[in-house]
DNA sequence: TTAGTCGGACGCTCAAAACG
DNA sequence: GTTTTGAGCGTCCGACTAAG
């Protein structure tokens, strides 16, 4: 039977978990970790999204098994071939090819429609401004093409300058200031925004994705005050200090711009 | 039990197209 | 100039096989 470590390098532990109402652990090595309020989440369980690293290590790469953004990554480590472990090499994607006609867009600049608005948002119960919210402020925000139909984001205007469009629609989390002697998914490596104490669950696109799910919640965090906790009793078999350099290995990668500047084309 | 292989589903990126 | 679309290309799930 593969150990706890071999499910997590190989992938079969690696999916987004099931929503979780308290801490649970999740993979060190997972930077990227998402919260959505609990009245979003599908009475059902969807398929949990799978998370990519950007460069995949060339052992993994030709093995098709789960990498990580450390290097040497921990199947590497595992395997004994830390000296090995490098990035591969990614094509630089072909320019000048025509795409044709894309489908129009309404007068709005969204194709919205009630019918494809997820039951999660049609039914949910952010249908109005709660007390004390005016639209479009604070982390509640009108859905284009539904006057009085607002959602828990924050408005288009604080996304900030440098945030690729697909990420439109920003998806934040309330945060006191971030302790220090706790693993923390902070923002994503490349999109290191994190002011006025709202914390962007960075890499959720800008569709509605109710299958992110709640994780790692600080004790007595709510919905309104949390951010994402890393256990380090994640890889029992790997040494906390590892998961430490892990963290500021990745830390130290903040704000190298995106994935096609640091790539080896 | 573990490692290796690999088909193909899925996710990310970013240039082209559409829009204001 | 900005936003959206959607395809190229990458990752890695999961099934399978082989080896020790
Ligand atoms: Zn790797
Ligand atoms: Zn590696």
């Amino acid at each position: 039977m593969p150990s706890a470590v071999d499910k997590s390098i190989d992938g079969e532990d690696s999916l987004e978990p099931l929503p979780l109402t308290s801490s649970q652990p999740i993979s060190a090595v997972t930077m990227h970790v998402y919260s959505f309020p609990s009245a979003l989440l599908p009475a059902q369980q969807l398929r949990p999204k799978r998370r990519q690293v950007k460069n995949a290590c060339t052992h993994c790469q030709k093995a098709c098994k789960k990498c990580d953004d450390a290097r040497p990554c921990l199947r590497c480590i595992k395997y004994g071939c830390s000296d090995e472990c490098v990035d591969s090499q990614r094509k630089e994607r072909k320019k000048g090819v025509k795409r044709g006609p894309y489908k129009k867009r309404d007068g709005r600049g969204r194709n919205i429609n009630l019918n494809d608005l997820p039951p999660e948002i049609i039914g949910a119960s952010h249908t109005s401004i709660p007390p004390g919210m005016s639209p479009n402020t604070g982390s509640y925000v009108q859905i284009p093409g539904f006057p009085g139909i607002y959602t828990s984001y924050p408005p288009a205007s604080s996304k900030p300058s440098n945030v690729p469009s697909m990420y439109s629609t920003p998806h934040y989390i309330m945060g006191p200031t971030i302790p220090t002697h706790t693993f923390l998914a902070q923002t994503s490596p490349h999109q290191p925004y994190a002011t006025h104490g709202l914390y962007q669950l960075a890499g959720v696109p800008s569709q509605f994705h109710p299958q992110y799910p709640t994780v790692g919640l600080h004790d007595g965090a709510d919905l309104n005050h949390q951010y994402p906790v890393y256990s380090a009793s994640v890889y029992p078999k790997l040494s906390p200090q590892l998961i430490v350099d892990s963290n500021a290995r990745l830390e130290e990668e903040g704000g190298t711009g995106k994935a096609v500047g640091s790539r080896h084309d």
